[in-house]
DNA sequence: CCAAATTCTTGATCTAGATCAACGCCATTA
DNA sequence: TAATGGCGTTGATCTAGATCAAGAATTTGG
């Protein structure tokens, strides 16, 4: 593992990039969001302190992704390159089974966002994440938390009133 | 493995109940879906040919789930109790490998379309399903089509025009 | 092969939430 | 501490797609 630090808004990854690592956050908030036609940020998620971070698909894959990733708040990370993380599971095969489990949780939990998304209402959306919304994101600025419910900050800031 | 079939507009499993199999579906196409507050039902997902099946949160977790699990064609699957499946992996642990690359694709694969539902349009999201739908979906009822694009069949069918 | 039930289409209307615009308020850096 | 640029709020307006309705076409089970 190698420590490194990111202060507000740099960037961890850019699209276009390959992703060359896997990062445990130690500190700090980040958002991996994407550019759409209009030239707008869609936070697709947020990782923060014990979290994993970096962009999988392209980790993964080894390819460009379109994804960034960046720091919303001063960050410390550490990291492993993928061929690490490749040997990791060469090496010591028992880590399949956590690397199973991990999975199938990070699975089941964006399945569940994807439902959430596509049923409820933006109130219901807003309602259902400001009650189990993690401490550290509390202190970001509401634009990306409007973002990832996928709605306007308009509409968020008209929610948080009434 | 077990051998099982349905008929055209059976359950496999209900919302309410815990899903008990996981499935390889032989042939026909399933489709697992929720009913929201209005009481219609939304499409998350199909099985079809070669695909994996079944209500896989509740199957892992054994919880009662919210999904239907519905054979939109007469189909064919053998499927595996959980205990089995788990003894599996406790006797083969290289299965563990096979099992974290599959979530890992189902993982990325489900980030995708989440990234489409929510930066395309109903016009963006028809045409790009459409142009790679695979065969056995061509055959059923459009409505459960327009559903998993998050739109009204209506909006669909008006797509497909122009 | 026919009757009943689904599904699909088309048009008219409606609405949640987006967009546009303008202003006030913090925060940051010099 | 002043200036500057992002952020949040609020109001007015707009629009993609939903909803409602009703007829046509297709399935399907008996």
């Amino acid at each position: 593992w190698e420590e490194v630090s990111y202060k507000r808004s740099e960037f961890l990854t850019e699209a276009g990039k390959i992703e060359r690592y896997f990062y445990v956050v130690i500190s700090g908030v980040q958002a991996i969001y994407i550019l759409n036609q209009q030239g707008d940020k869609q936070v697709i998620g947020f990782a923060f302190d014990g979290s994993f971070s970096g962009v999988y698909d392209s980790f993964l894959l080894e390819k460009p992704s379109h994804y960034f990733l960046e720091a919303l708040t001063p960050s410390r990370l550490i990291r492993m390159t993928k061929s690490k993380y490749d040997s990791l599971f060469e090496q010591f095969p028992e880590f399949d089974r956590w690397g199973r489990l991990v999975h199938q949780q990070l699975l089941l939990g964006r399945v569940q966002r994807e439902v959430e998304l596509i049923t409820l209402s933006a109130k219901e959306r807003y309602h259902l994440f400001m009650d189990r919304c993690p401490e550290p994101l509390r202190n970001i600025p509401q634009k990306y938390l409007a973002s990832y419910l996928n709605m306007t900050p308009e509409t968020f800031s008209r929610l948080r009133k009434g």
